[in-house]
DNA sequence: GCTTTATATACCTTGACAAGCATATGCCCA
DNA sequence: TGGGCATATGCTTGTCAAGGTATATAAAGC
């Protein structure tokens, strides 16, 4: 099974979720409104079916389909542990990086690899 | 140039990304508590300082790598849209269900994919 | 029943990427 | 200055996934 970060790191999937956010749509709307093939339209929502991203609906002929919440829960939880490093103080930073010295250093140099962030 | 999405689509990655959450690590303590051959954190380690994710000092022979805000932001601001869905209250995928129809329905035989979540 | 519309799937080709292994670079210390 | 430690990079190979094209399935309407 793929992980949901995988599902989400192709740019076409993303461009169908955030089309879904609005209201849900047929697999024709889709493809018109992104201008993509009707195949890989249907390729891509299986993909994002299978992973629980969205969900179906039978309509005669078309499917209509739109978004299931679950599997962006999932990677929200994942990025929970790092919003502290932005959410909370402009100098979050600053704090992350006094907290530092638990590896055995022995004199500090101190090159940075890029210029220090100006927030 | 590559999607902040695509980066931390490989698992080994956002392996190294969660052990940088509590500090600065060198390479080798990232190679030893992974359990990781030293050229593939090396690598990866390459793949996310370009991307911003992380930034690395110098400590004589070892390169201490820490985490980097703005990326992992981008991600959180990507994801922003969704959140709604969820967030707010307990039944917001059903709000979400009868905000429809903006499409050509013709008969709606409502054959769900799946069974409605019971949340 | 046949044609049109809507969607799904099969097959093939191609490109990207990660792993493995070997080797290079750079710094420290005796 | 030579050897060992820490990290980076080069090269090769296998895998996997996305796109393209063609075709299959299925329902609608006449």
């Amino acid at each position: 099974m793929k992980s949901a970060f995988e599902i989400i790191a192709e740019p076409n999937r993303r461009a169908i979720m955030s089309l879904l956010v609005s209201s849900q749509q047929s697999v024709g709307q889709i493809e018109r409104r992104l201008r993509m093939p009707q195949p890989t339209v249907s390729k891509h929502l299986r993909v994002l079916r299978e992973a629980g991203f969205v969900e179906s609906t039978v309509d005669a002929q078309r499917r209509l389909y739109r978004l299931r919440p679950e599997p962006l829960q999932e990677l929200d939880d994942w990025l929970a542990p790092f919003r502290r490093f932005w959410s909370s103080h402009v100098d979050a930073l600053e704090r992350h990086l006094d907290r530092m010295d638990q590896s055995t250093p022995t004199k500090k140099k101190e090159k940075r690899t890029r210029p220090k962030p100006r927030t």
